[in-house]
DNA sequence: AAGCTGACCTCGC
DNA sequence: GGCGAGGCCAGCT
């Protein structure tokens, strides 16, 4: 890993918790890690991250597009695992966040 | 060795 | 309200 394991550990912490169903933004987690700023290495983060373990088809970007699509080895794979787990999308690489957005910020204390 | 790029976001004009 | 630049940090050319 780089020289910020602990960044990249407490994302894969918060993208562990996500919900089944449900989705967040880089944006969210960096900001819910103090990093307001480092979206950039939270995806970053989960390029490196084991997909088998971390449930990184559930991050997605501000816009709720599915920018990792290609990262999965094929787009229609982050689109089927999110539809499979009732991930409502708006369109073919775009889940609706207003329904299914799930903010670390509002969960720190909640499991 | 230096510069560009990248699963992005926020701020400024 | 749309466009541009800056910021974050590591990997790759």
């Amino acid at each position: 890993m780089g020289a910020n394991p602990d960044f990249a550990n407490r994302v894969y912490a918060v993208v562990t918790r996500i919900p089944r169903g449900k989705v967040t933004t880089y944006g969210r987690i960096a900001q819910s890690l103090g990093e307001p700023r480092a979206a950039r290495m939270v995806g970053w983060a989960l390029n490196a991250a084991p997909s088998e373990d971390i449930p990184c088809h559930r991050v997605v970007n501000r816009n709720g597009n599915l920018t990792g699509q290609w990262h999965f080895g094929h787009p229609e794979v982050m689109r089927l695992m999110l539809r499979r787990e009732g991930v409502p999308f708006l369109e073919d690489d775009r889940v609706d966040l207003a329904a299914c957005l799930w903010d670390p910020n509002d969960h720190l204390n909640d499991v």
